[in-house]
DNA sequence: ATTTGTGCAAATGCTTTGCACGATA
DNA sequence: TATCGTGCAAAGCATTTGCACAAAT
């Protein structure tokens, strides 16, 4: 089974890495549309899942929504709002004493970690006091 | 709207507390169904979505997999296998400081924060190594 | 020419919801 | 008795998949 290259695909990774803004698979899919409008939804799932599993991209669970993915340039954590749920990244460096505290508990198994902080952003914060 | 005391919510919240292990609604579902068994999965998941709401337990989403639910007695971080999708706590202690660092980025909103660890668990290890 | 990728639409699986009935306060 | 919660089944939504066709090697 070898891979071959598609413009699907190429269009897909591209805008991946031009809109870093966590999307969803709907988001990307409308993204492409503009430079390759017979594109199927299932494609871009497709090819998004096949990038998240060769290490390319991360995909991203959060609860009450759609999964969201994002280019893994390098290690960094996010910003989650407990209002309104938006996913952004924040610039807390990267910690790699972590992954040493957990492989002395765990072996050396451990490969990464992620950090998610959980806040109300402002918005929310001032929707919440008029309410 | 006052809120009331019924012995589904007693048993669905009972089995969070005795079973540990990050379960999903479905094994929630399972689990009261022994001492209740005419309850619905529909109100399991209403009361776990109440019960989250209201910050009694969390709500975890994992990729490739259905929610889970986890009591959230004190804080504590998250392994995850890459390979079978399992979820366990792992013993890192809670690290107070991360938070103050996002702050110092983001404002006093910041409230709190997960770590999930990614790892290959000894059986997923074991299973590649056949293959 | 062979084999993988795509588009489409139907299927799947988790979660939510509407409604009539039962339970709680 | 007045509401709120429940059970059931249907609906909803994100995601996956089967299949015939198109594209890449």
């Amino acid at each position: 089974m070898k891979e071959r290259n598609t413009k699907q695909k190429e269009y897909v990774l591209t805008a991946m890495m031009n809109d870093c803004d966590h999307p969803t698979a709907e988001q990307v899919y409308s993204a492409v549309r503009k430079y390759c409008p017979n594109i199927g939804l299932g494609t871009v799932y497709r090819i998004l899942k096949q990038a998240a599993e060769s290490g390319k991209i991360r995909e991203i669970s959060v609860p009450d929504g759609c999964d969201r993915f994002d280019v893994t340039t390098k290690n960094h954590y996010h910003l989650c709002c407990e209002g309104c749920g938006k996913f952004t990244d924040i610039a807390v460096e990267y910690d790699e004493e972590l992954n040493e505290r957990a492989k002395a508990l765990c072996g050396s198994g451990i490969k990464d970690h992620d950090i998610v902080f959980y806040w109300t952003c402002p918005e929310c914060a001032e929707g919440s006091d008029k309410a």
